[in-house]
DNA sequence: CTTGTAGTTTACTAAATAGTAAACAATTAT
DNA sequence: ATAATTGTTTACTATTTAGTAAACTACAAG
């Protein structure tokens, strides 16, 4: 029982944006409240700290967002090739979206922040590690079913997740620093080429 | 004539020092000016702003620093594979020693700083720009190289130049979340195995 | 309809921070 | 020496910010 409140999901989603789109340094408290639309005696009722806040938004995002847009794209009804060509691709399209949006590239909030904290605030550099590390393992899972049916040579399918990961957070950052998207266009053929696929398999011409 | 200082060399030092350490957003003028033992009226003296110190501390150490390092890895009296892995080399040991200073891998300043502020900071953003174009043309000019003589496959130099910079900036991003310098040390024979080298030229056994 | 609970609001404090003004100190050219 | 110049220091203001305490409101179960 008790008085019901969103509250906690205006906040969440306030801070996200700003954090995303700003800094997570250069948001204020104050300034996540006003965006919510929520005052600073319920920020402190449901968070105890700003750190608290931001963690708590990652993993929102990803139960909420994340998990289904990843889990869709690395289907394992979709060839493994096409899997990472489409992931690409799907980034390189919410960019533009979000470019569109906001009027500057954004790129990955998760590393951004991560980047930013994590020789300060360990409990948001161990929440962003955990993400990153989820998401690296769709890109292995992908490498090995392609491995496996010979779409791409053989080798260390954990390195090449890596490699293909940090390439793509890499160009994210760029593309930030830039405000320029170009560096994200070519990543769907790269990283195929990376991989060493000689035959596009499907979907491209 | 008048009285002479180090003062602004001082600030310019502790600023990257501690920017590069922490967050360009939570450090503060106070903070810089402690570190560098100088008082904040004399940091106004030399400085407009925090925002105008990065750009100059950013500025100063590619002058003071970064040239001559990229100048001499890069020299075109050296192999072009070899210019190409002994900078990943020379970066993972440079990591690994700092990762011995500091306690936590710090990665590059540029990057971090650069993605942290482009949204908010203009001149920043341009400088970081300026900065990181300057470095991937190093690249740029060891592929080209490496093509003209036969070492590797040709192709779009320039795109295979920006690859390898996101590859390495995204891992020197992986590695300061992380604080783990596995990402790094694979990267001088992962970046020639993407540019195509099929033989080990030199150095390595 | 009243009581306990969940959430909200207001008004506040204390601390941190950016930025300034003006007196002061050192150096050198004349 | 003494002015002019360059840099330093101190002490200050105004603002922003995190964080708190306590009164207040809505709701739901009995």
């Amino acid at each position: 029982m008790g008085r019901t409140s969103n509250a906690k999901e205006l906040l969440l989603d306030a801070a996200l944006d700003l954090i995303w789109e700003r800094s997570y340094g250069v948001v204020t408290i104050d300034a996540i409240c006003e965006k919510a639309g929520v005052k600073k005696g319920s920020f402190y009722y449901f968070f105890e700290s700003k750190s608290a806040l931001a963690v708590a938004a990652l993993e929102a995002d990803w139960d909420q967002c994340g998990k289904q847009k990843w889990d869709g794209l690395f289907s394992a009804s979709i060839p493994p090739v096409d899997r990472i060509r489409n992931f690409f691709q799907f980034a390189y399209d919410g960019q533009v979206a979000l470019k569109k949006e906001h009027g500057q590239v954004l790129g990955c909030p998760c590393f951004s922040v991560g980047s930013e904290t994590s020789t300060q605030d360990e409990t948001i550099r161990l929440k962003v590690q955990e993400i990153l590390q989820r998401q690296v393992r769709y890109f292995e899972s992908a490498i090995r079913d392609a491995q496996a049916e010979g779409s791409i040579p053989p080798g260390d399918a954990a390195a090449k997740a890596k490699c293909l990961f940090a390439l793509f957070e890499g160009s994210l950052g760029q593309a930030r620093i830039q405000n320029d998207l170009e560096f994200l266009r070519v990543l769907p053929e790269t990283s195929l080429g990376i991989l060493g696929v000689t035959r596009t398999s499907s979907s491209a011409a």
